[in-house]
DNA sequence: ATGTTATAGTTACAAATGAAACTAATTGCA
DNA sequence: TGCAATTAGTTTCATTTGTAACTATAACAT
């Protein structure tokens, strides 16, 4: 009986992933590399993680929103959201308070503080998705988009 | 003054980003969402990890590596690899011996057990990218390799 | 040769993350 | 009404991950 320890030769028959040409795995670089450049930007001038500065974005964008709205708007889970406003709160930069008509909810903006960080950090963010779209010409930036809301869609 | 903890009127001049149409945001949706499902279907069947799959699927393709070729393979730490590998050889996955001419290097390659898992599993992989490339056309298809290929280009 | 520097890999500890249990408030409905 | 089910959010605990320090070996330079 052989010893399954041994290193097993290995035959054509077993078709291995190609990683470099395989979809997933290049997708994963990519974003990994773009968003720890984004994050680089900020994380230690503010100390600020990924996921309280996606929190943060969101509340920008949409007043007056719930945790559970964040979560939704953020693709978080509920537990990654709680967190992270628990720190945004004590440090000053979200505001929160309970909804009128359900004590449950909480109603969240920026503060003045969050603010000032905000509109600090966006336009590096925004750079940084320049200086990426930026090695693509016009035509492949169109068709970029196109394929990530196809792919995206549903 | 002002209390800082307040929450702030959100004027026309802050230009929050907007996550859905901002790039970095959809590359991690849509590169968790393909991530996930392939790793959805083998995690709890063989109980591997994410960078588990990774390490045997360079292993897979070149034989011999050490761990720190295999890191630089799969884009991982050498920490993450040297865990990974670990549980692998462990497990019986993966053998382990020592570089005959560098005592510090070690030679690895997939087991029998290990390729059994590699050959039900890289099928499984190709078909969920399959389903992905399915929503696009074919010229879709020829633009996204292209359009990664250049941003993943140096 | 011998001390310095670099490389391969592991270990240790702290921080981040995830799953499940939990609290509190609200809703649905018999 | 009153009791079960749902929803919002937090806490707890176990696992994962990341950083830095560490061990061992090898390469290099005098």
């Amino acid at each position: 009986m052989p010893n399954p320890r041994k290193p097993a030769p290995a035959g054509a028959e077993h078709a291995p992933l190609e990683l470099e040409h395989f979809l997933p795995y290049k997708l994963s670089i990519l974003s990994n590399t773009v968003s720890q450049a984004i994050a680089d930007d900020y994380q230690q001038r503010y100390d600020l993680s990924v996921t309280e500065w996606r929190v943060m974005a969101v509340l920008a964008r949409f007043h007056g929103l719930s945790a559970r709205e964040v979560a939704e708007r953020t693709a978080m889970d509920k537990v990654a959201v709680s967190r992270a406003l628990a720190r945004l709160v004590e440090a000053g930069r979200v505001h929160r308070e309970t909804h009128g008509g359900d004590k449950r909810r909480s109603v969240l903006s920026l503060t003045e503080a969050g603010w000032l960080i905000h509109d600090d950090v966006a336009p590096m963010a925004r750079a940084r998705e320049r200086e990426v779209l930026a090695k693509l010409d016009a035509e492949e930036q169109q068709w970029l988009t196109r394929i990530l809301d196809k792919l995206l869609a549903h």
